[in-house]
DNA sequence: CTACATGCAAAGAGTTTGCATCCGC
DNA sequence: GCGGATGCAAACTCTTTGCATGTAG
């Protein structure tokens, strides 16, 4: 289904006739590498990694880039940062463990009730489409506490 | 109810052994006046309308102050800022329209079922208790659209 | 009068921008 | 070779911090 992830991408760069520079090729795997909640700090580190040569601004505008022209998308999560995922996945939105910041992610349809009820009652049509819900996971709620 | 919301927590704070400033009344006045839904440059701007002589410093350790002392709490909204709101009112989400700013609020009980689901399919503990939901109010759904 | 709170200014984080250079096409 | 993309450094925004001064109790 999206065995040709590596390829397509390249081929809308191309298409819409923007430049298909080394920078944006490591920056989009780096995205794809991060599976979902990745911060532009998360980007840059990793592409460090493989080429120290690619400065923050062109992570930042890069980025910023991707999004435009819709090869990935952001949510926004409670410690005030920006996260950038692959677009085209299905909705979902992702569960947090604040103990052993495992991320899961959750189908659209958990959500879809809650959606419906607010458009209901409220008559408020719902725009958000990216919840990150934060609380413990199934293993780490076992774990005994620490003291207060 | 609340009718001695304004003496009240001048008498915690004064309890708890710490000074009760002009400063600190103006700004918890201007987190109550807000409704839910304010930043600490809202903040700072309603302050500044009463008197100019308050800093912006004084407003971010102020509001940390109340936070910590309980009479203010936070949540965190998606364009990646911080608000402030009188803590103690029924736990509740906000509904926050893209095109008139109006803020209403939803009670958690509409959201609650998904947080169930959540951990009878997931086993996962939700945390998160304040969510900022992005749409079209009632009112501002029916106006045309502008083209695009 | 004493210690906590404030004002001020400077320092930090994270992000954006102007401009010269580079390189994909 | 041309024009868009990048690197670099400086600017910008939002927030925090150190220190001297002010003031609530």
């Amino acid at each position: 289904m999206q065995s040709n992830f590596t390829t397509e991408p390249r081929a809308l760069i191309r298409r819409k006739g923007y430049r298909l520079t080394p920078q944006r090729q490591m920056i989009l795997d780096a995205v794809r590498e991060a599976q979902g909640h990745c911060t532009p700090d998360e980007v840059f580190a990793r592409v460090q990694r493989k080429s120290s040569a690619v400065n923050r601004a062109t992570v930042y505008r890069t980025l910023d880039f991707l999004l435009r022209i819709g090869l990935v998308t952001t949510a926004h999560v409670q410690n005030n940062q920006v996260i950038y995922e692959m677009a085209g996945q299905s909705p979902h939105h992702h569960l947090v463990c604040q103990h052993c910041q495992k991320v899961t992610q959750i189908s659209h349809e958990l959500v879809q009730p809650l959606f419906d009820r607010i458009e209901q009652e409220q008559g408020f049509e719902v725009h958000t489409d990216h919840f990150m819900i934060f609380g413990l996971c199934a293993h780490c709620r076992q774990l005994p506490k620490p003291a207060d």
